[in-house]
DNA sequence: GCTTCTTTAGAACAAGCGTTCGACGGTATG
DNA sequence: CATACCGTCGAACGCTTGTTCTAAAGAAGC
């Protein structure tokens, strides 16, 4: 019987990380299938009939998979932010200056959240209405180490530019305006994931009424 | 036999708005308490049961008040965007300087939130999974309409400054930091409103290394 | 053929859901 | 005193919820 507790084959687009997955391909396809319901309908409002229809495994046979509805969420935000961690820190080894660290975290976030809208959404918008459990803390943790990496990278730009505002603040900042369509304006952006992210990059770092693109940036 | 339908005594701070509102004191609070479980547990999270305990009323004695469970959701989200249309047009009659009337419309914007934060959250985060009401349309037809408040102050900065982005996706980035917090960084900015406004206004319009706060600005 | 293990699904459970109904106490009018 | 209306609420309705139980179909080893 197996068990979604195993953190292995997370929803990368890259090649298989951990070696020990042998059969679990239709778990995959559960949780991406929940993650999509859950993105759209909301955590609360979406149904395990809504799943099981959504997935094409039967109600009862969703069991045999998870532990439930509240292990499904967990286990979707759980390996969604254990690979935006591994991506951003693989992207963020190959440059050293600061504002080229910056605008590679906001590519990989940006790219990895177009590559899985459902789950970097579920992650950002969700949270576990249930019981006390640990596994919410775990996630929440992880979360906050992943804004942690993005408030030193601001740090060490912050002391090159005597940029006047909090690092706390100037991350929650980015961090909305990159979590940002999908909201208010409803932007059909079909935009170049580069190319959104670059928009992102320039509109905070130079402002809106800032440099041209191709004026100070790397 | 009242009726939640009455477009009166909006959410404002200010005074009364309509003078037909003789009896509905206790509606407010129903609305208030519905906005505030909605913010925190969200529409679907939240049962009648719940709205019934933390509002005092009864379970069937919310009844007497509203048509049902959606058409709190509405009335609370109509109210709210009328408010904030109605308080942003005030607001920027006051100036005619595009750089200034933006600064109008943020430091509304953060005001109405700060006063009325669970309404505000209601609004920009709830949406409606019932039945195809006309009413949603409503509310989408006037969150366009505030959006567009907004995109005609972006252009006339955008012209004056040569700006490069598109007003559109400028305001969604806008929108995105002034809906901010609550999310990410949870982070607990106990600032002041006008203080926080001209952070945001800042970082939004010079960027993160552009200009000190008292470089440029009005 | 028989057993064993994996995978699937139909049926049913108790609990909770939004909503309705009928009745009660309280003022104010006649 | 009787009448009518306003505000309020407990109890119950039918339905959906998350979850479990039981059984059966298919593959694999002996």
């Amino acid at each position: 019987m197996p068990d979604e507790t195993t953190p292995s084959t997370l929803p990368t687009s890259a090649a298989p990380v951990s070696p020990a997955a042998p059969r679990a391909p239709k778990l995959e396809m559960l949780l991406s299938a929940a993650a999509t319901t859950f993105a759209t309908r909301g955590y609360s409002g979406t149904s395990m009939r809504d799943i099981a229809h959504d997935s094409g495994i039967s109600l009862s046979g969703i069991y045999y998979y998870t532990r439930g509805k509240s292990s499904l969420l967990y286990e979707i935000q759980s390996r969604t932010i254990d690979a935006l961690l591994a991506s951003a820190a693989q992207a963020l080894s190959r440059v050293t200056v600061p504002t080229e660290q910056l605008l590679q975290f906001v590519e990989n976030h940006v790219s990895y959240s177009n590559d899985h809208p459902a789950f970097v959404r579920v992650l950002s918008h969700e949270t576990a209405p249930d019981g006390s459990d640990e596994r919410r803390d775990a996630v929440e943790l992880k979360r906050h180490e992943y804004v942690k990496v993005l408030r030193d990278i601001l740090d060490r730009v912050r002391t090159e530019f005597e940029a006047p505002v909090s690092t706390q603040f100037a991350a929650d900042m980015l961090f909305a305006m990159m979590s940002g369509p999908r909201q208010w304006g409803v932007s059909d952006t079909e935009l170049n994931v580069g190319i959104a992210s670059r928009l992102i990059y320039d509109l905070f770092v130079h402002g809106f009424t800032g440099g041209s693109p191709a004026t100070r940036a790397p």
